[in-house]
DNA sequence: AATATTATGTGATATTATTCACTTAATTAA
DNA sequence: TTAATTAAGTGAATAATATCACATAATATT
């Protein structure tokens, strides 16, 4: 089996959710030329990414949108039940429990962990709060396999090794800080501040008149 | 002139953040190998991403933690005082309003806006809140250039049009809809479920055993 | 003062990712 | 039915990126 570029899988979900776009506006096919376009890629990327994992188009046709969908969500492993633990119940874990995106793509938030007793035991928007010291206990029963990590920065690190100790592998980080995991873990950070400086940087030339 | 890697570049910021960090922890010196292992990148890159805009560091001492910060901060070109109004004011509005991020790049929350009475008229975290429909007013006011829509999903296009109204430009946008802007308009959304499905990837792969 | 050590800076090299150039299959038109 | 066309699929070439290996400078030690 080749391996396959971490890049390309990077791009997968790109394709998904732009997948999804032209199913709303009720496109049926797509080309590999049109999809690049829309993703600012080149056609052949697209394809040669899509050939990692199969045959998916038909030539002088195009890709199915909803069968290619499908198929990615499938190698994405969106169609199987994720369940995930969000971890750390401010403003923002609540935010993330109100955010509908997670089941309509499969994701299932499975348990709440804080370390508030006004928190534990009770139920925040239908789910359950537990204390984070039986993290372990919960993760290994519901089968959380991914953790949110929404609590402040401060903590981060720590409540990094809880989840680490519950043996989970996968986990979205909403701190600012960069938390130290061992090799087998994965960690993906969530920060848009390099969109505002962005977009700082469009205002500021926006009334420079440039 | 050498021609600076796209993911150099990319990582300037990563290394902005960092030294932040450090420089709360009151790290005054920092060596590449451990500004590596905080990143989880190799020493040799930073040293390498840090060369192409100059010399910054000591041999025998390691890279000055304010010094570097303030260099990589003016390449970026984080030094004006870029003013923000928040829309919206649930949980996300104020996660993001307790987020130390702005100010520490030059950000500035100048005001909040939102359609509940009870928020209407209060102070939240020190901020004003004021009603949507005075927003045309206040934004002129204030200077506000950047809005941050954390708006419900469905009134996302709604606000949306409010914000346009008062001559903002720049948009950060958190909700899930895809709102309809000019074309001299520019709109970054912040989207973070390409993480998820990257992660559940992840997670299934490792429990295949690959 | 001389020597050893350590960490930066960097040309060379290895690795990874992207694009080219072409083949193949499906469709359309003659 | 045959030829022309179009778009997917893909090995090979190119380009981009990351790492190695070592020269260099600063500090510490004897």
């Amino acid at each position: 089996m080749p391996k396959i570029p971490d890049a390309t899988i990077k791009r997968l979900s790109l394709y998904c959710k732009e997948l999804r776009v032209l199913s709303n506006e009720g496109m049926e096919v797509v080309l590999s030329k049109d999809l690049a376009n829309r993703l600012d890629l080149n056609p052949t990327q697209v394809r040669k990414d899509l050939s990692y994992f199969g045959k998916f188009g038909r030539r002088k046709r195009g890709y199915d949108v909803s069968e290619l969908l499908a198929n990615l969500s499938e190698i994405l492993g969106i169609t199987t039940d994720n369940k995930i633990g969000i971890f750390g119940l401010g403003n923002l874990g609540r935010a993330l429990l109100n955010f509908k995106g997670f089941s309509v793509r499969g994701f299932y938030v499975a348990a709440l962990f804080d370390v508030d007793p006004a928190k534990i035991g009770s139920t925040l928007f239908g789910k359950q709060c537990y204390a984070l010291s039986d993290a372990q206990e919960i993760v290994k029963k519901e089968g959380i396999k991914i953790a949110v990590l929404a609590v402040p920065d401060g903590a981060a690190q720590d409540v990094m090794d809880v989840i680490l100790g519950c043996g989970i592998k996968s986990i979205l980080n909403f701190t600012q800080r960069h938390v130290v995991v061992p090799e087998d873990v994965m960690i993906r950070s969530v920060d848009f501040t390099d969109k505002l400086e962005l977009l700082a940087y469009f205002s500021r030339s926006k009334s420079n008149g440039r």
